[in-house]
DNA sequence: GTCTATACCACGATAGAC
DNA sequence: GTCTATCGTGGTATAGAC
């Protein structure tokens, strides 16, 4: 006779943590729901019962920790306008608004952070219209209240030059966020990055170059 | 009585033609191989016993265009390379020399080469110890002679720094690879990528301008 | 409300007939 | 070279125990 024994909000949460480390390790499609229910030690169909399907388990997992990163995201912004008076903050400070707390998660002594992080930066390309969707909820007020705050550091940027500069941007960061702690490997022993500090200022720098950079108009505007 | 019909080479190729544009479309661990026998129009079996597994066939489709496009790069790197005299070319050449091939892919009627241009993209981001040997294999003599000729048009620039610079632009690059031709959806309507030659310009000179960016060096080497 | 057992069909892979 | 049959596993769904 097997004992059932009833843990309620505990079995969501070890569903939620092993969902979150598999889902980084090994990408969405590439994790199986019985690889998830056994790191957590429940019964298959507990997944379902608490979430639903497979998909609102990733939007569960994306949720959890994307609301208090996005917050966490938006106080620095708001620390960084308010010490710089009427001009607005400087590009490299909204840069650091949006990837300091990201990196700092990669630091999460427990992994988890780091394995969200990962998850975070495989999904931004993951095609599929499913998680495309959950993805814009999720980061579309965030991605608008910083596009309008480098619409101010950089003034006379067409909004069409500014998206082209934060989808390059993106590409980078995504790429950064999700090698986090695979860079040893992936540079063949080279370099590391278990120097968050280093890491973020490094993108920084790189990233603001770009942003300031003037990008070539094509077409009749400005003609050869 | 149904007729068992010789195809051969056909066959082969059919199933790379649709293994490139499924995995193109929803990604290598979300395209089932049911779904690519059904689009070649043949039998399951026939997968393996021509490439021998699913992995084994996308390295199959990679092995197909991915030669032809390393041969363009270096052809062009190397025209650039004799036009430059002694001192090599430019960055913004070097980056030409990379992306452009890639880019021109993009514009196959037959909108293969874009979705194979897609795939590509999107594996650099996904995890398994699989298929990163493979991408490694496939790519890494072109990251090496691409990294040779940038390291020389950026005189005095540690190893670890271009690395750090290598790797922020191959995020943007991927990124931008792909998502071609879904940059109007990505964007709510505001810009569209159909314009090649348009997206190359801008991400050269975004990427040229991180390239000749000082990064931040952290540690006993600078002090603060 | 919480969990278990179990069944369903699609998946990647293989063996063997033709 | 091609096909059918089959294996173990994947996501999903539900009936019913507690």
């Amino acid at each position: 006779m097997i004992e059932t024994v009833v843990r309620g909000e505990d079995t969501k949460q070890a569903i939620l943590d092993a969902a979150e480390n598999l889902f980084g390790e090994q990408g969405y499609s590439a994790t199986s729901m019985r690889s998830i229910v056994a790191a957590a030690d429940v019964n298959l169909a507990a997944i379902h019962y608490h979430f639903g399907s497979k998909e609102a388990l990733l939007e569960a997992v994306l949720d959890r920790r994307g609301k208090l990163l996005e917050h966490e995201r938006f106080e620095l912004l708001s620390r960084f306008e308010a010490g710089a008076g009427g001009k607005g903050p400087e590009i490299e400070q909204i840069l650091e608004a949006f990837l300091a707390p990201a990196i700092r998660l990669t630091r999460d002594p427990s992994g988890g952070g780091r394995r969200f992080v990962q998850l975070v930066g495989r999904l931004l390309g993951e095609p599929g219209e499913g998680f495309r969707k959950a993805f814009t909820q999720q980061f579309g007020p965030t991605v608008a209240r910083f596009g309008a705050a480098l619409e101010r550091a950089l003034p006379g940027t067409l909004k069409e030059e500014l998206f082209w500069k934060m989808f390059f941007s993106a590409g980078a960061m995504a790429h950064t966020l999700r090698s986090a702690g695979l860079v040893r490997a992936l540079s063949d022993g080279l370099c590391d990055d278990s120097d968050g500090e280093m890491v973020l200022k490094r993108l920084i720098a790189f990233l603001a170059a770009g942003m300031r950079a003037p990008l070539p108009v094509i077409g009749p505007i400005q003609g050869s």
